[in-house]
DNA sequence: TCAATTTTGTGACTCCTTTCACAAATTTTG
DNA sequence: CAAAATTTGTGAAAGGAGTCACAAAATTGA
């Protein structure tokens, strides 16, 4: 395990061979190859052994890997073992579909307060979710806020419009990470990182497959 | 122009400079060079050169790219050009912010019928949104209704658990092209076409690098 | 008209990622 | 206990993708 950059296809397939070992593990299996593995996430099973030799060994050979254990040593890696505190910023349609997503909860992201410009406007929307509704602030407590509950992510989904402005905010709220579903590209300072998802490129990535 | 396979950042790409041409356009700006292109995307110029080069000759030296021209030539490879026809299964949380998407409509993707398993549930949510209500059907329709309304993408937004059985339902009814958002890894036949929106993988990625 | 300038299109090169193939380690079987 | 079977970890090869650098084409200006 010598020091190498480690692509980013092998975390994103970390973090799916993390899913798979977490439905093994309900399923009470115990130990599985390197070719299982593969077979499961749709990939080949020297990748697997690849993507996982970056890190260490963790496997046995003749015998393959424990479930539990590849587990717990791939969270580790992704950061995936520790609880992420988010802030969603705009709570319009996407925000709060965002605020009652389960699957944060079921992982290990939770969302510990929202903003908007407009609070007021959108309290029905959190009050209406279930489970533990999540408080709103207006936009101007951002700074105040996300220090006093430590957070580390934040959720952009305002108008394309407003997100390089919000982003600003973070970066001077010192959240290190944005998580940016506005469709506009944002520009932060080195040390931030941000990842869009951009719904309409994978839109047009399965029409150019669709047309071809 | 001779034929080679295409990358898939290719494509990517070529989304994101197809925005970014929009953009220009609406400013009224006639003419780009792929350095100025690039330098708005955060590309390498040649990559942008490169990019165009494997579907023909799009600019003239000396002088660059004629924006309006580009712009159709690349909404033409890509197939933005035309209009996709879209349904939506799962009219929950995230479901009913799709259906409110502007961005959707802006470009050239339309929802044009929605299906649930339960549509008296459903109902409210649609007709809270903006714009023209779409018609919620049951999902033991779906292979008439997609039929008749020429449906060509299929937008899975139910319980993972679900989200097999629904593709084996939009296969069935020749629907072929797939946007999965429902975190469970799903398979169709060849000829079809799933692309996958999953949030935590991109999260996990997030937190990876905010752990380094 | 022709030299200087601009900018494309592309072959060659570099860098990165994936796959192959096999020695090494471990278990199983007779 | 030794031979056969299994499966990992990894060096080497193959395959892609991105960058560089420059000839070719077009424009501008004197
Ligand atoms: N609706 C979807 O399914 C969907 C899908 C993909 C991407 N998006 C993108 O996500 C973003 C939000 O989409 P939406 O449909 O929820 O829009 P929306 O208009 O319903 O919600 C936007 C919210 O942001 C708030 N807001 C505006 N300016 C703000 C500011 N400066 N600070 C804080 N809050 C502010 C508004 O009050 C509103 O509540 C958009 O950029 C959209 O393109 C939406
Ligand atoms: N909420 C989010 O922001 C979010 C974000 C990312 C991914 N997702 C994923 O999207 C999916 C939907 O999430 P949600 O929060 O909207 O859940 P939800 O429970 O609010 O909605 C699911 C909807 O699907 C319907 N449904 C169930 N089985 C069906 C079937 N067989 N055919 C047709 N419809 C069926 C239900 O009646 C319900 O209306 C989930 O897989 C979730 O993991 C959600």
């Amino acid at each position: 395990m010598k020091y190498q950059k480690i692509p980013e296809a092998t975390i994103r397939r970390l973090s799916r061979y993390s899913r798979c070992l977490e439905e093994m593990e309900e399923k009470g299996e115990k130990v599985v190859s390197s070719a299982q593995l593969a077979n499961k996430c749709i990939v080949n099973a020297a990748q697997v052994r690849k993507d996982l030799a970056y890190f260490g060994e963790f496997g046995i050979r003749g015998v393959g890997y424990y479930v539990r254990d590849l587990l717990n040593n791939i969270k580790k890696i992704l950061g995936s073992n520790k609880e992420w505190r988010m802030a969603l910023i705009g709570v319009g349609n996407l925000g709060s579909s965002l605020l009652a997503y389960k699957d944060f909860l079921k992982q290990n992201y939770t969302i510990v307060a929202a903003f908007d410009i407009d609070p007021p406007k959108v309290i029905g929307r959190v009050s209406e979710k279930l489970g533990k509704p999540v408080e709103v602030f207006h936009i101007n407590r951002i700074k105040e806020v996300t220090k006093e509950r430590k957070i580390e992510i934040g959720l952009i989904a305002t108008p394309p419009s407003e997100a390089q402005s919000v982003a600003n905010l973070l970066v001077e709220a010192e959240v290190r990470g944005i998580l940016n579903f506005a469709p506009a590209q944002i520009t932060v300072p080195e040390g931030f990182v941000v990842k869009d998802v951009f719904f309409t490129i994978i839109l047009d990535n399965l029409a150019y497959l669709l047309s071809n």
